[in-house]
RNA sequence: GUCGGAGUGGCGAAAUUGGUAGACGCGCAGGAUUUAGGAUCCUGUGGAGUAAUCCUUGCAGGUUCGAUUCCUGUCUCCGACACCA
C-alpha cells in the first residue's frame, strides 16, 4: 500500500467538514473548556499564500489540535483583512476594481488554506471589506465619536506621495523596518540612506504636510496600555517594543518668563534637578535643515532671553535643528553640563556651561513655588485614522454649515462605499469619493439643511482592530441583537428599524468566548495592530460592551521564514509557493517539514532537499502502520534485535516519548517534538509485529502535525472510534519513565574515559559504582599513574576521579 | 549611541538547577537491491592521527573535579528605540 497523499487529504477534508469537526457548538459552552485559538488574519494578496504563511498558520493549527485532544472546545476562525491600501494598491496596478480583485483573491486564499488542512471553522469567517462587516467598523467610529475619542484637527502629518494619502505615525518607519527599498516620490530608488522615513506599504519617503484629519485619542489610554502590559503573557520582545513606543517619561513642565515681555515659554524636562545649571533655551526651527544621522547641530539666536526662575539669570533662546516640534512642549532647557546634546550645541556656539550640583529638592520646590508642574510625556501620538483613498470604510460623519460635524445616525449605517470607476487616489488631499457629488451631497441629519459627507475612508488598522470580537458571533442569527435583549430575528429587525442601539456581536456568546486564549502572529505588528486592538478593546470595555480589558492575554510572536538567506518577498523573487509542495508531497509533509525546520520563533530557511527527507519519513510512517496490521496482543516479536526485554524497553520509550512530545508542544518547541516522534518511529521500525497500542499513540502524537495521515490510519487501519482529532491525548505513566539499564559516565579529571552499563537500581549506589568504575579496563589504565585525590559521584549519571 | 537577543559540524539545528557536545534531519561516502537510473534498505559521517590519543560550542581569560551553560573582557551578526529633552 502506497502512501497516496492526494487521496487521503481530499478525503478527510471532506469528512471533517461534513462532520463539523472544527465548528464548535458556539452557544453551549463551559467557559473553562474553551480555547479561542486565533491566528492573525491575512490580507489576501494577489500572489496568494506563501510558505511563510504556511509556517505561521501551521504553528497555530498545531496548538489548536493539541488543545482539542486535551479536552478543550477549540474555536479557530479565519478571515480576510481585505479592505485597505494593500489590497487597493494591487488593484490599481492591474487596473481593476478592488472589489472584483478581492473576490478573486479571497477565494484563492480560502482554497490554499483549506488545502493546508487547518482546523478552521469555515462557518464563521470575516471579510473586512464586506458591507455587513464594515458597517460595524463605522459603528465603532460612532462609538469613538460619542465618547469624545474621535476628533478632527489640523496637524503636521505624514503623507505618502505614492499612496497619495496620510499615514499614522506607526505606519512610517525606516526602509529596513518596512523591508522595502526606499524610493523618492517619483519612484526612483534611493541608495545609501538608512535614516529615511518611509511608507510601511510602498517604501516611498514620506512628506510632512499640514492637513485637517480625523484622529482617535489613543493617548488618553497611554497609561492603561502601558500598565496592561504587566498583566499579559506576551513574547518579551513585543512587550518591550510596545513599551518603548508608548515611551512614557516623567518629568516637569517649567515656565520661563521672557525678558522685557509678558510672554512665557514652557519647557518639558525629565531632569528638573539640573535647573540650576541651565544656560540656554532651545526650540525647534522650521527653517533650519532637518538633522540626519551624525549631522551637526545647527542653531540661530532669536535675540530673546528667558529668565531662570531659580536665580534670575538671563538665558538666550535659540532656534535649533535638534529639538522636535512634536515632542514635549517644543522647548528644551539647555543644560550642557548634564546633557551631551546640549553640550555639543553649547560648545559649537560658545554658550555658557554651568555645572552646579544636582538638586533633588527641586522636584518638590518647583511645584511649591509655582515655577512648574509635574508632567508625564509620551512618545505615543494620537492615531490618525483618515485616509484619502477609496478602498476602505467611509467615515460616517457629515459636515453641516450650521451644525458643524454631525455623526451619521446608527440606523443609517452602513454608509455604503459606492462602486465608482475613478477610484485611483489623486494626491490632492482629498479621497476619490470627493469627486462624487451623489455620495457626498447629503442632508444634515440634525437640521436637514445642506451638508457634505466626509469623503475620507478609515485606516485598514481600524478594520482589524476588532475582528476577533466578531468571529464567534458570525453565522449566529443573534449576531446583531440588542445588548441583553431578546434573540428573535424579528425583534432584532424591528429594533434595528427603530434605530435602537445594537452590537456587532452577540453579548452572551462573547462573554463565553472572549478573551482570545492564544493569539499567534508576527512581531512586526507590535506597535501597529497589536496596540490598536488593545486600545479599541479597552474602549469597548469602558463602554460596558465587553467584559474583558485585554483582548489577548497570551500572544506568541512567531518568526519569519527565510529563503536563500533573505526574508521572502516578491520583489526578491524568493517566494516559495506552498501549492507546488502540497501537490507533490502533500499538506502533511509540508506541515511537518516547516514545523521541523527550526524554532517557531526563529527564522528557518526553506530548502527543497529538506522537504524530500520529510516525505521519506512520512512514507516510512505509513508503511509502519500498514505493515504492522494489528497483532492484537501486547507481545512483541523482535525482528532485528536480540534484546533482552523488548517489551519493557519499548514501554519505557513509549512513555518517554509521550512525556517529551507533550512538554515540547506546550512550549511551542515543535522541532524537537517532531525529532522525538522520529526517534520513536525509528525504534518501532525495529520490530516486525507491534501491539496496536504503540501505533495508536503514534497516530495521536502525529495528529497535530499530520492531521490527514493520522486520521487515515486511525480510522482505516487501526479501526479506532471517531476522529483521532477528538480522541484523548495520550498520557504517560511515571513508573515506566526509567530505563532498565542506564549508562554511567566515568571521567578522569573531567575527561570522558569510559562508560558503564548498569542496572537502574544499582546506578545510585555510590560504593558499588565507584568500585565498578575502578575495575574498568580503560579507567584502570589512567589510575595506575596517579593517586586519586577526589571522587565525584552523581547518582545515576557519572563518576569523576581527580588524580 | 542606548537597550535587548544570538554566535555550536558541509547545512537546518539539539543539549540549562554546570555532568557523555552535536539528538533529529539534510547533505555526503561506502554497501545491498536493480540490466541501468530512480526509489528503498543497511553502515559510516565534527577535525587531526595507522593507533593510543589530542583538538573542538566567535575570541581571550576566570571560577569549578567538570563550562555550550556561570563570571570578566572582547569581536561579529540580528532586532527594538534613536538628537525624546
Amino acid at each position: 500500500m502506497e502512501y497516496n497523499h492526494k487521496k487521503i487529504e481530499a478525503k478527510w477534508q471532506k469528512v471533517w467538514e461534513k462532520e463539523k469537526l472544527y465548528s464548535p457548538d458556539i452557544k453551549n459552552l463551559k467557559k473553562k473548556d474553551k480555547f479561542y485559538n486565533l491566528w492573525m488574519f491575512p490580507y489576501p494578496s494577489a500572489e496568494g499564500l506563501h510558505a511563510g504563511h504556511a509556517f505561521a498558520s501551521t504553528g497555530s493549527d498545531v496548538i489548536g489540535r493539541f488543545m482539542r485532544m486535551n479536552g478543550k472546545t477549540v474555536f479557530q476562525p479565519i478571515g480576510y483583512d481585505s479592505f485597505g491600501i494593500h489590497s487597493e494598491n494591487y488593484a490599481i496596478k492591474i487596473n481593476e476594481n478592488p472589489k472584483e480583485v478581492v473576490k478573486r483573491t479571497t477565494k484563492h486564499y480560502e482554497e490554499q488554506m483549506r488545502s493546508l488542512g487547518h482546523g478552521y471553522d469555515w462557518t464563521r469567517t470575516v471579510t473586512t471589506s464586506s458591507e455587513d462587516y464594515y458597517k460595524w467598523t463605522q459603528w465603532l467610529f460612532l462609538k469613538m465619536w460619542e465618547k469624545g475619542l474621535a476628533y478632527r484637527k489640523t496637524a503636521e502629518v505624514n503623507f505618502c506621495p505614492s499612496c497619495k494619502t496620510v499615514l499614522a505615525d506607526e505606519q512610517v518607519m525606516t526602509p529596513k523596518q518596512a523591508g522595502k527599498e526606499p524610493r523618492s516620490a517619483n519612484g526612483e530608488l534611493i541608495v545609501n540612506n538608512e535614516d529615511l522615513r518611509v511608507c510601511e506599504r510602498c517604501g516611498t519617503v514620506v512628506e510632512r504636510k499640514n492637513l485637517d484629519q480625523w484622529f482617535f485619542k489613543i493617548t488618553d489610554y497611554a497609561d492603561r496600555l502601558l500598565n496592561g502590559l504587566d498583566t499579559i503573557n506576551w513574547s518579551q520582545r513585543v512587550v518591550t517594543a510596545q513599551r518603548e513606543w508608548i515611551g512614557k517619561s516623567e518629568g516637569m513642565k517649567i515656565d520661563f518668563k521672557i525678558k522685557d515681555s509678558d510672554e512665557i515659554i514652557t519647557v518639558f524636562t525629565t531632569r528638573p534637578d539640573t535647573l540650576e545649571s541651565v544656560t540656554f533655551i532651545a526650540t525647534f526651527s522650521d527653517e533650519l535643515e532637518k538633522p540626519e544621522k551624525s549631522k551637526e547641530k545647527l542653531g540661530k539666536f532669536t535675540g530673546k532671553y528667558a529668565i531662570s526662575p531659580v536665580d534670575g539669570r538671563e538665558l538666550p533662546i535659540w532656534e535649533t535643528n535638534y529639538v522636535e516640534k512634536n515632542y514635549g512642549t517644543g522647548f528644551v532647557m539647555g543644560v550642557p553640563a548634564y546633557d551631551e546634546h546640549d553640550m555639543e550645541f553649547a560648545k559649537k556656539y560658545s554658550l555658557d556651561i554651568l555645572s552646579n550640583s544636582l538638586n533633588d529638592k527641586l522636584w518638590d520646590e518647583i511645584p511649591k513655588k509655582k515655577w512648574g508642574v509635574k508632567h508625564t510625556n509620551y512618545h505615543l501620538r494620537d492615531w490618525l485614522v483618515s485616509r484619502q483613498r477609496y478602498w476602505g470604510a467611509p467615515i460616517p460623519m457629515i459636515d453641516c454649515d450650521k451644525c458643524g460635524w454631525v455623526s451619521v445616525p446608527e440606523k443609517d449605517l452602513p454608509v455604503t462605499l459606492p462602486d465608482i470607476k475613478d477610484f485611483k487616489p489623486e494626491g490632492n488631499g482629498r479621497g476619490p469619493l470627493a469627486n462624487h457629488e451623489e455620495f457626498w451631497k447629503v442632508k444634515c441629519p440634525n437640521c436637514n439643511g445642506e451638508a457634505r459627507r466626509e469623503t475620507d475612508v478609515m485606516d485598514t488598522f481600524v478594520d482589524s482592530s476588532w475582528y476577533f470580537l466578531r468571529y464567534p458571533s458570525v453565522g449566529s442569527d443573534t449576531s446583531s441583537t440588542l445588548l441583553g435583549g431578546p434573540r428573535s430575528k424579528n425583534a432584532s429587525a424591528s429594533r434595528e428599524a427603530a434605530g435602537i442601539s445594537r452590537l456587532p456581536w452577540d453579548n452572551d456568546i462573547n462573554k463565553n468566548w472572549l478573551p482570545v486564549d492564544l493569539y499567534f502572529g508576527g512581531a512586526e505588528h507590535a506597535v501597529l495592530h497589536l496596540m490598536y486592538a488593545r486600545f479599541v478593546n479597552m474602549v469597548m470595555y469602558d463602554l460596558g460592551l465587553i467584559d474583558h480589558e485585554e483582548p489577548f492575554p497570551k500572544f506568541f510572536a512567531h518568526g519569519l521564514m527565510i529563503k536563500d538567506g533573505a526574508k521572502m518577498s516578491k520583489s526578491r523573487g524568493n517566494v516559495v509557493n506552498p501549492d507546488i509542495y502540497i501537490e507533490k508531497y502533500g499538506a502533511d509533509t509540508l506541515r511537518l517539514y516547516v514545523m521541523f525546520l527550526g524554532q517557531m520563533d526563529g527564522y528557518p530557511d526553506f530548502r527543497d532537499s529538506g522537504i524530500e527527507g520529510m516525505s521519506r519519513f512520512l512514507k516510512r510512517v505509513y508503511k509502519l502502520f500498514t505493515q504492522n496490521s494489528i497483532s492484537g496482543s501486547s507481545l512483541l516479536r523482535v525482528a532485528s534485535q536480540t534484546s533482552r526485554s523488548a517489551s519493557a524497553d519499548l514501554r519505557f520509550i513509549l512513555n518517554k516519548t509521550i512525556k517529551g512530545v507533550t512538554e515540547d508542544i506546550k512550549l511551542f518547541k515543535y522541532n524537537t517534538a517532531i525529532a522525538k516522534i522520529m526517534e520513536f518511529v525509528n525504534e518501532l521500525a525495529k520490530y516486525e509485529v507491534l501491539s496496536t497500542k504503540y501505533l495508536v499513540v503514534l497516530a495521536q502524537l502525529l495528529a497535530p502535525f499530520t492531521p490527514h495521515l493520522s486520521e487515515e490510519v486511525w480510522r482505516e487501519i487501526l479501526k479506532q472510534k471517531g476522529s483521532v482529532h477528538t480522541s484523548t491525548w495520550p498520557t504517560y505513566d511515571e513508573k515506566y519513565l526509567h530505563a532498565e539499564q542506564v549508562e554511567i559516565v566515568v571521567q578522569i579529571n573531567g575527561k570522558l574515559r569510559s562508560q558503564l552499563i548498569v542496572k537502574n537500581e544499582e546506578s545510585k549506589n555510590k560504593n558499588k559504582i565507584i568500585q565498578l568504575a575502578k575495575q574498568d579496563e580503560k579507567v584502570a589504565k589512567w589510575l595506575v599513574s596517579g593517586r586519586i585525590k577526589k571522587e565525584v559521584f552523581i547518582p545515576g549519571r557519572l563518576v569523576n576521579f581527580v588524580v
